[in-house]
DNA sequence: GCGATCGATAACTCATTGGCTATTGATGAA
DNA sequence: TTCATCAATAGCCAATGAGTTATCGATCGC
């Protein structure tokens, strides 16, 4: 499978669908016409994104007799915090083993 | 301005481009051609790559002779991950609200 | 000085994708 | 039952952007 933060990085990087999604962690619990009502595009443009981020496990859907409602799946966010810290993690360990090199010089 | 988070997660959602930032990461220092030996596409299109970073504020270059060295800037990083903290902070400030409501209920 | 290498730019192609309108199936209200 | 609303799908179009080859200025080694 692709790494999980690839397709993050895909889905989020659509400012209009990244809106819808910080649309929901605002504001929780939205509707479809809800969500096309501030979103600035047509309601399909709408559903489609909401196709895509739901593939990214970013949304849930909940049916409710005509209505369908998405909420945000925070959980989904992990391997993006994963990524960054390994990006900053991989300068630590750079500058230790320079610290290394440094302290091994010295005696 | 433009926040500051959109152009990382345009700059960051093409996988060969991200795949440069993550070797700058992870093996520090690296001319064009060291780049582009494991690019997988070729020298004009790492270069572009590279220039998109750059706009972005992820890399830096440093010229030395015809070689032109780039190296990875992770303070760039930071309104990444502002914004997943601010996703996730939505959720508990709604967590929050509900607890409040619910202890006023009960008094 | 001369040929070779480095890296950026230009000009182009092609696939992807975000947008639209039209439509349809399903549910609710009258 | 009938009409309206909700949300997804289909089909299309235009813009974006990632890739290519060709080229050019600049620098190094011989």
């Amino acid at each position: 499978m692709p790494q999980p933060h690839e397709i993050l990085f895909r889905t989020l990087a659509d400012p209009t669908r990244r809106a819808i999604f910080e649309r929901l962690c605002r504001d929780g619990d939205q509707t479809v016409v809800a969500l096309t009502a501030r979103a600035g595009v047509s309601q399909p443009a709408v559903s489609k994104h909401l196709g895509v981020l739901k593939q990214a496990g970013l949304v849930r859907d909940r049916h409710e007799g005509r209505n369908t409602h998405y909420s945000a799946e925070l959980g989904a966010l992990a391997p993006l915090i994963d990524w960054t810290n390994q990006m900053t993690g991989f300068w630590k360990s750079r500058f230790d083993d320079l610290e290394d090199l440094l302290k091994r010089m010295d005696q």
